[in-house]
DNA sequence: AAGTCACCCTAACGTTTGTTAGGCAAAATA
DNA sequence: TATTTTGCCTAACAAACGTTAGGGTGACTT
């Protein structure tokens, strides 16, 4: 933490306070106090609260597209495609767990200008999962009738993570994204229906 | 909605306005805007603006937890318990989309004492749903090695509708959950692993 | 006709919000 | 040693916040 830029480790105090009042409840003075230093002097810094959060955000969205760009660029099966993909998101999500949270929950405080910009970013990160499916489909590895429906419901399962992701707890990123990975692909394997 | 008390009318309108801006961004003369009252006017039927995001929180979680209850009093196997209590689920959060996205999202702004009694209630609705995995189990129908990642993992998938269910959509609320159902059960069914 | 009730008003309160202006001290650079 | 840069300070700002007090008006009840 000490040999991070200032600016840097505003953005990292503001995202643990964002994630735990959310963007409106957490004020300068909390990111302020939290430092040490008086609200004002946050402003040598930084231009505005408005401008963390974007910062925040923006950052978390690109390390997501960079990753499944990679993936999609990479000669893969679909299945190890998606394999990796899960497990690059679990690893990004959880090797920041503050950014993470304000990234999937806070988003929606951003500026209209921005946000616009911010909501294709999602789009686009989304798109490359859909890319998957498609291939996995083409590939016939894959069945997925609705495939909207399915990364959807895919990122939801790994985004709530981020809702009882312990890392001192028993189970590792890595592990984690085995787990749902098998559970995406094969459900709760249904034996039989009595 | 003309013919809703005046106190359910500001709950309805809190609702929106809490799924729209966030609990801590909409403001009192927001709600009482709404309405084509003043903020002051509002106090005659509600005492504070945090009961109302209370309010709203538990009554949604008080019709969930009877829906479940409901499930597992009643004499079905293990499969047939799960595909009720998503169908159920799936219906009580689109029948009611600005009540269950601040119940999902907002809770965090509950104040501390009511607060604990509303994870309680969030646990026991958990609890109701590992029930029937760990039945599932029993049964011999299904294969879940960690329950409660489990369960989070379908509730994730559940509450995800909130962020892109449509009632003018396409995909009603039953073919949602029955997406949604086989889904979990069967996950993206891999035909082969080249 | 008198009383009650539901509903909304204006005005104001104390507090907190994000942000700016201007200055001072130590460290880095020349 | 002189000078610029970096980082923080105090003080203050206008605006917005949740909330209270006290009063008024019209519709039902008795």
């Amino acid at each position: 933490m000490e040999n991070l830029s200032r600016k840097e480790q505003i953005l990292r105090v503001s995202a643990k306070l964002f994630k735990e009042k959310g963007f409106e409840a957490a004020s300068m003075r909390d990111i302020a106090g939290a430092m040490g230093i008086e609200a004002a002097s946050l402003y040598s810094h930084i231009k505005s609260k408005d401008e963390i959060l974007e910062t925040i955000c923006f950052k978390m969205a690109d390390e997501l597209i960079k990753a499944i760009d990679e993936v999609n660029d990479i000669y893969f099966n679909a299945a190890e495609k998606l394999t990796l993909a899960i497990k690059n998101h679990v690893r990004i999500i959880t090797g920041d767990l503050d950014a993470s949270s304000v990234f999937l929950r806070e988003w929606r405080h951003i500026a209209k200008l921005k946000l616009k910009d911010f909501i294709k970013l999602r789009n686009r990160y989304e798109e490359g999962f859909t890319q998957i499916l498609v291939n996995g489909e083409n590939e016939n590895v894959f069945e997925a009738t609705d495939k909207k429906f399915a990364v959807l419901t895919i990122l939801s399962a790994v985004n709530w993570i981020i809702e009882w992701y312990d890392p001192k707890g028993k189970m590792q990123p890595d592990e984690i994204a085995e787990h749902l990975t098998e559970f995406i692909m094969s459900g709760l394997k249904v034996k039989s229906i009595a």
